[in-house]
DNA sequence: TGAACTGCGACAAAAATAGTCCTATACTGG
DNA sequence: CCAGTATAGGACTATTTTTGTCGCAGTTCA
């Protein structure tokens, strides 16, 4: 429940793997794919959305590939899930169109509504930066403090 | 993406539904599921599973049907999702059991994690109470303001 | 030219969700 | 104590979403 698609996943680990080798010139998509055990097709898909979307270049042909157009910094992983599983609705009817199809429905999207901003808000303050290796490096007793904190408005 | 099941909207809208209706002594899922208009044998199972949970309590025969078993105040949105959807992971593969499959594989669950954390925070601080009319009624200035502030660690 | 890529569209397979049906059991009111 | 209205829950089907595959066209490079 409330779970990212594996092609989101699959977004976030390889935008990661290219945050960490940012050596190579490009990497193609069965490189990565490789080294992760995933279905090099599916994740061929996953990086040409990507790269439609603007957060990686490409580079076809031999020695071809993929790399960050940005700063790991500077893109988020709202950003990345957001192109592949598209916009980010914690709620079935979106607010936007049409609403609940039926009745007075689910008044309860609106008090929702401000739970997903919350959640969106989240995943926009994390970078592909931040998931690479060196939060595992660096911080230790990071574990017990939460990446955000949350305070009653 | 990263939306809630249906049968999790219906059991927030149910259980919002007796909130709001705190006189009536005991609700059926008839009378929910036609006021919404939702299947009315999928809404009962829902309520069912929530009463197993001990959120609400049940009342059999005639004149029978639901009650919470709490204050709405003390009800929160994660303890329904939780009770409906199950276990609130964001990742696909689980931290806890086995992790994922293959290889060095998701290195991205760790960071992850904390993200998980931070939205569970934001669906627990928020009860069945706060989704009620009460914030369509009174708050009106309260639109700009999210129900959570984010700040970073 | 041919091998190693990306870029797509169309499928096919699998899994999760949503919804239905049917039967049993419990309580209420007359 | 009987009829009607509810909950309880198992089994099943339908629908939708997700996941993964295939095939082919365009690119680049040696």
């Amino acid at each position: 429940m409330l779970r990212l698609t594996k092609k989101a996943d699959y977004g976030l680990m390889a935008l990661k793997y290219l945050a960490e080798h940012p050596d190579s010139v490009s990497v193609s998509a069965k490189d990565i794919a490789d080294t992760y055990g995933i279905p090099p097709q599916l994740l061929a898909k996953v990086l040409q959305r990507l790269t439609k979307v603007g957060l990686l270049r490409s580079h076809a042909g031999m020695n071809g590939g993929y790399e960050l157009s940005r700063g790991a910094q500077t893109i988020s992983a709202f950003e990345v899930i957001h192109a592949i599983d598209g916009p980010l609705f914690i709620t079935s009817c979106t607010k936007g169109s049409k609403s609940c199809d039926l009745e007075p429905s689910c008044t309860i999207k609106e008090p929702l509504a401000r739970v997903n901003d919350s959640i969106a808000g989240v995943l926009k303050s994390i970078s592909i930066h931040d998931m690479a290796d060196f939060d595992v490096s660096a911080g230790h007793g990071m574990e017990s403090q939460p990446l955000v904190m949350l305070t009653r408005a």
